[in-house]
DNA sequence: GTTTTATATGTAGTTATTTACATATGGTGC
DNA sequence: GCACCATATGTAAATAACTACATATAAAAC
């Protein structure tokens, strides 16, 4: 089993969904933390299949396509439990931008400037759709949350989506400011 | 030209390395924001060399079998420059346990909790070796630092290193309590 | 009418990355 | 003497992931 098969399971644990609404929903809230594009999607849901992980039904639609409607099974749930807490080695961190922050050194002060101008841009943006949708879950769930509520494992992920937008648009800012300063200076 | 290839340039744009100690670096410090193994790192040197990128010279040794040292070159540095600065898209994040957290509601108590604490643990401990390289810099380096040396740059990578490993820490820590929490509840 | 957009599901080819295989030197521990 | 470990450099095979190809429906835009 590949971490995207136990993601899709992630989602049709929740509710069933066809392969084309896991895809939308791999852009986010949980694409965030997990992206896949849908030609990487509608095969691991045929292997997910023939490992009696998720059933489908053919839904018809008249306004659309038909479509799959992928469900999870008892053993899909079972595999998904175990998988949630099975021992895990701490994974790396692929980040282009402060493997570029490593070099920023031989960089064009106003060229990086600009670049770091951007991305705090970007993850201010993200960090205020986590935000929005933080609000709409406080509201919609109330705070007599249980560990054992779907809400509250959203709500758990959230927290950490938006501590981490916090501090990167943070760290662009000042690593922005800091090539600004050096500006002014000179 | 990959991810990896500059990744190596940043370094050998330091100084000169080996492609045994150009793995050892892709490790830590660099290696915690791209990581990659010897049997990718080999072959990407061969390719820098064959795009004049860096040059290699044999240096003999008596103790220790022979090696390769990279060095590179202007057309290297030149390349280097220009991608540090490059427009980039936000790279899509991929981290195994915030997907895990969104499942967390399926999972058992005092299993999430061994997960959480376990994770915790590994984070405080490279927060540990993040600050103690970030003093060592500080004493080396000293504050007089311009944004265009290398100890600035490294200074700048670390800094979110800090931050990330002290946000993952105490989220763990925040995810772990829950559970116990609901664990004395009952 | 024609193009574009959103829905809907797939396959093919390529690249990136990991795991395993493969070899060689010289020092240390048993 | 032999195993093990750090140093040192590679290749081969497998998998994961992305880009591009491929097709089809129906609504909306132009």
């Amino acid at each position: 089993m590949t971490t995207l098969g136990y993601a899709l399971l992630g989602l049709l644990a929740r509710e069933p969904f066809s392969g084309y609404e896991l895809a939308q929903k791999m852009k986010a809230p949980i694409g965030c933390f997990w992206h896949a594009k849908h030609s990487q999607i509608y095969p691991e849901l045929a292997k997910l299949k023939a490992q009696g992980l998720v059933n489908h039904e053919l839904v018809e639609q008249q306004e659309h396509p038909d479509k799959k409607v992928y469900t999870i099974t008892p053993a899909g749930r079972d595999a998904l439990r175990q998988w949630v807490t099975a021992p895990m080695e701490v994974p790396h961190v692929r980040d282009e931008l402060v493997l570029r922050a490593y070099s920023l050194w031989l960089a064009d002060p106003q060229a990086a400037i600009l670049l770091f101008r951007t991305h705090e841009q970007r993850h201010v943006e993200q960090l205020r759709r986590y935000e929005a949708l933080q609000q709409k879950l406080m509201e919609e769930a109330g705070a007599k949350q249980q560990v054992d509520s779907p809400d509250f494992s959203s709500y758990v992920t959230l927290a950490l989506g938006i501590g981490y937008e916090r501090l990167y648009s943070e760290w662009c800012r000042w690593v922005a400011e800091q090539f600004e300063q050096a500006d002014t200076t000179l």
